[in-house]
DNA sequence: GTTTATCCTACTAAATAGATAGGGTAATTA
DNA sequence: TAATTACCCTATCTATTTAGTAGGATAAAC
């Protein structure tokens, strides 16, 4: 078999910076003794992350009620749930979307492939159901108190 | 919890075009009796592909040595091996590339995370770990017999 | 009323996916 | 050996997505 990494002329990887430092901010946050509000900054600072970026994450984590937030001075975010309660499922499908590689497996966001007639007889859809269930076997056994380190 | 439905404008799916073509071309050509070359024209009408695009995806599983190919009249493209013998590991590798979903994880395509200064303590590192492990559970047991329907 | 820090909209550069075009090359068959 | 067939190969293209930036509006604290 011939080496694959000469054919490749870019890697692709599966994990957006998004959820990546959306994971990493909610670690952070959890991993804070007091519950009082950390500022974006801080964040950004400790986990390498650009600010206005993380901005817009930290905006969508609290809009879907992972986050709560305080404006002015002494504002910042923080966690609103127990991290024990914070299941990776739901925090991977609003950061990163659907867990399924392939719409036709998807629990949350199913829809049909359009190029695919036969959903039952279609063999990439019988072998990505199997690593859907992995993948969410994964999700559902962790928190984001399973994270702290 | 805010439905996220709405705050997707897209949705982010893993698997791609080529992967998933890739899969079910090998699968028909594994489902075939006769070990006659198969045209790129049969395979692309029957599982509803473009033609060019499968015409190059054909390509790379031949030089990564999971097809043979045959020019001229009644040539085509045709399996090396026995399905039984074609991991889900080693397709997956050649066709989407990492299985890892970030690249500190990666087994095969290994690159340490440039904005990670810790990898061990890292919240990310870790659960991405177990996803992988997960995922790698799956292509190892499958092999392309196993996608036959 | 000034400072602080989140909130929100719009914009942008670079990379990638998913093709498409067009001809070159080798094998077969007549 | 000439015509046909079908793979081989390079180049190009467009829409989408990613990851981020800019700049100000809003609300709370002091």
């Amino acid at each position: 078999m011939v080496s694959e990494r000469l054919l490749f002329t870019y890697l692709r990887y599966m994990l957006s910076k998004k959820t990546k430092y959306g994971l990493k901010a909610l670690t952070y946050l959890a991993s804070q003794q007091e519950s009082t509000p950390v500022q974006i900054s801080g964040i950004a600072q400790h986990e390498n992350i650009s600010q206005k970026f993380l901005e817009s994450i930290l905006l969508s984590l609290r809009k879907t009620g992972f986050l709560g937030s305080k404006k002015g001075k002494g504002g910042g975010y923080y966690l609103i749930k127990d991290p024990k309660d914070i299941l990776m499922t739901d925090v991977m499908r609003v950061l990163e979307g659907p867990i399924a590689m392939v719409p036709c497996v998807s629990l949350n966001f199913y829809e049909k492939c359009d190029d695919c007639p036969d959903e039952a007889g279609c063999s990439v859809h019988r072998l990505m159901l199997e690593v859907r269930d992995s993948a969410l076997e994964v999700y559902r056994s962790r928190t984001l108190a399973d994270l702290i380190s």
